[in-house]
DNA sequence: TGTTAGCACTCATCGAGACAGAGTGCTAAC
DNA sequence: GTTAGCACTCTGTCTCGATGAGTGCTAACA
């Protein structure tokens, strides 16, 4: 990858990735020179591009068709030629005002930005909630349903509900359910759901004698209720707006890609990936192991608190998609919700 | 609709409907006198065909193709053919296990039970969950978040959790907030959402002087929590399933359907419209005003428990339906549904 | 030596025409 | 009332040739 290539050469390359990401067809010599003006023929161009081919940075779909960049091509563009300006305070501005999450709660806003961000980018939006095990505990209560039956509402401090049934419980009052809530939320508030598992497995283990029934019961309740992770949250947005990209225009196409944005177990593998990374990051193609996203590139960004919840959002798209647009919204929403968590915590 | 059909031609219109279901192309004279054994030949299939095309029961897409039901003749086929024999004990057995509800939360179930009935059937399956307008009060509970902000968590009888975030209170200690929680839901237990609003809006206007600080403060936050329509719930299951069906094999067509499902405001309107109804009820394509959903048929059921809380459920394909299948599969579901209702209503 | 004009060549796309196949409608016979 | 026979219609597919875009190569030029 650390290919060099001489500045005629980055030229044309970038006129080509850039011509080929506005109009989607292969792009020939001779509109090259008529669109951009560097102060050569098509002949020297066709030289050029042949050169490129050779180095794998193009591909021609047939020998008469023009010069298709391949993914190494938008690696390299990507890393090499791309220039992402920073958005100016006034298209923050507007960006900003797409964005209104009074009184939403967490799912809520997750969902509003993967609209708003597909709705900004034009491509389908993709928003991964922190994951429960990530969470910092805020607060747990209890709400009695039918007999056995017990419905655990849990806080974070990020404002994230999660609610869960458990069964098989034995029958306690409104009362002791109330000094149970108390109790764990007075011993739980502020440590990691992590950590709260370890205390807890902890504290079952040693069965000291000074606990009353109520604390064991306590501790075994909320053992039960954090005990497996919760399923992860995505939200999908604009799923439709594939649909409108000419590389995902045949019936096969379609299928394959609705397929996969409506499964989602290849979004969470594809997000869990770019999770650990700072800023924003660009997942090319098959550059993944999932044939299933063939022909599609990612753009995204993580997000947390100062407390550490991570979730990732970005937006995914053909490879061919016009990064220095998109980058910056990525970069922005991510900025903007992890400022929104921070607000939530307090 | 009332039209007479002698038995020939109910049995060559109900011979055509069910092979054009299996087939999904426009079936001729021939094929007919070929799968089912009337006595009869091609030419005489043919002219109670032309009959059948004249009373608007049939069309053919050109001259030399076969005849396809219209609409009109699949409405007739459902109302007076179709046989839709009960599901067998083994069948029902067999469905039942399908479905696993062990510790889940209302929302997972609703999603779940689209998710199965859609496998079942090979449709895209529709849940909608019920209104929260149409539930009954179980408990409120409230979490303080950042400062002037206040999460409020709503529990039905039927177990729906809503949470809500409400901006702008007065900044409250947690004894007084579950004082609060502890007012309202000794007050409300019980009573639907309707009548709760009524009855906070009564009491508010009366605002009688033996109401304490913390009553009046009760009152006005659970006004605000209950006050505004929670988005209706649905989950919309196996979209892709219906990128399978011939009928929507074009890009076009395919657009169309994932954007019709994707949008959701149309699934509502027709969810709601067969709402009212007992048992299952089927709609067809452009029976309804909504051209997005040309060419689909709609096989749906309500449940709810006997308190009231309505949902609906049901499949949504192409007209050309395998009905028979179908109907069993989606009133089995809703009866289940209902049924598991009442058990978390107690 | 790098650049360019010229030209032959390749290949996808499009429309016209031919053809096979399926199915109908009509007529005449049973 | 039913049916066999036959002409007719229409679609889908295939082939063929024309078109045009774009290349690669070669030879001339600065």
């Amino acid at each position: 990858m650390a290919e060099e290539l001489n500045e005629r050469s980055q030229n044309i390359l970038e006129a080509i990735v850039e011509d080929y990401i506005s109009s989607a067809e292969p792009v020939g010599s001779r509109a090259i020179t008529k669109r951009h003006s560097f102060n050569l023929s098509p002949a020297s161009v066709r030289n050029v591009m042949s050169d490129l081919e050779e180095m794998g940075f193009l591909c021609s779909p047939h020998t008469s068709a023009g010069r298709v960049p391949t993914e190494k091509g938008f690696h390299y563009y990507i890393d090499s030629l791309l220039q992402v300006r920073d958005l100016s305070k006034e298209e923050e501005t507007r960006l900003r005002q797409n964005y209104r999450f009074q009184g939403m709660k967490m799912e809520d806003i997750m969902q509003e930005v993967g609209r708003v961000m597909s709705g900004l980018s034009n491509y389908t939006g993709l928003v991964m909630a922190p994951k429960f095990a990530s969470t910092v505990f805020r607060q747990i209560e209890f709400v009695r349903l039918s007999h056995g039956r017990l419905l655990v509402i849990y806080v974070s401090e990020t404002g994230l509900v999660q609610n869960k049934v458990i069964e098989g419980v034995p029958d306690l009052s409104s009362h002791e359910l109330e000094q149970i809530s108390n109790y764990l939320n007075h011993e739980l508030t502020g440590l990691s759901i992590q950590d709260v598992r370890e205390k807890i497995a902890r504290e079952l283990q040693t069965e000291r004698s000074n606990y009353d029934r109520l604390q064991k019961q306590a501790l075994s309740l909320s053992s039960t209720a954090l005990q497996d992770e919760a399923g992860d949250l995505i939200f999908v947005s604009g799923t439709s707006l594939m649909l409108e990209q000419p590389e995902f225009s045949t019936p096969d196409q379609m299928k394959r890609i609705i397929k996969t944005l409506e499964s989602k177990s290849t979004l969470i593998e594809l997000l869990d990936q770019s999770q650990t990374a700072q800023g924003v990051q660009i997942f090319i193609g098959s550059q993944s192991q999932h044939v299933e996203i063939e022909g599609c590139s990612l753009v995204t960004s993580s997000f947390s608190n100062k407390k550490g919840a991570i979730g990732t959002l970005g937006v995914i798209g053909p490879v061919r998609m016009p990064y220095s647009e998109v980058i910056p919204i990525v970069d922005f929403t991510a900025q903007l919700v992890s400022r929104i968590l921070e607000r939530e915590a307090e």
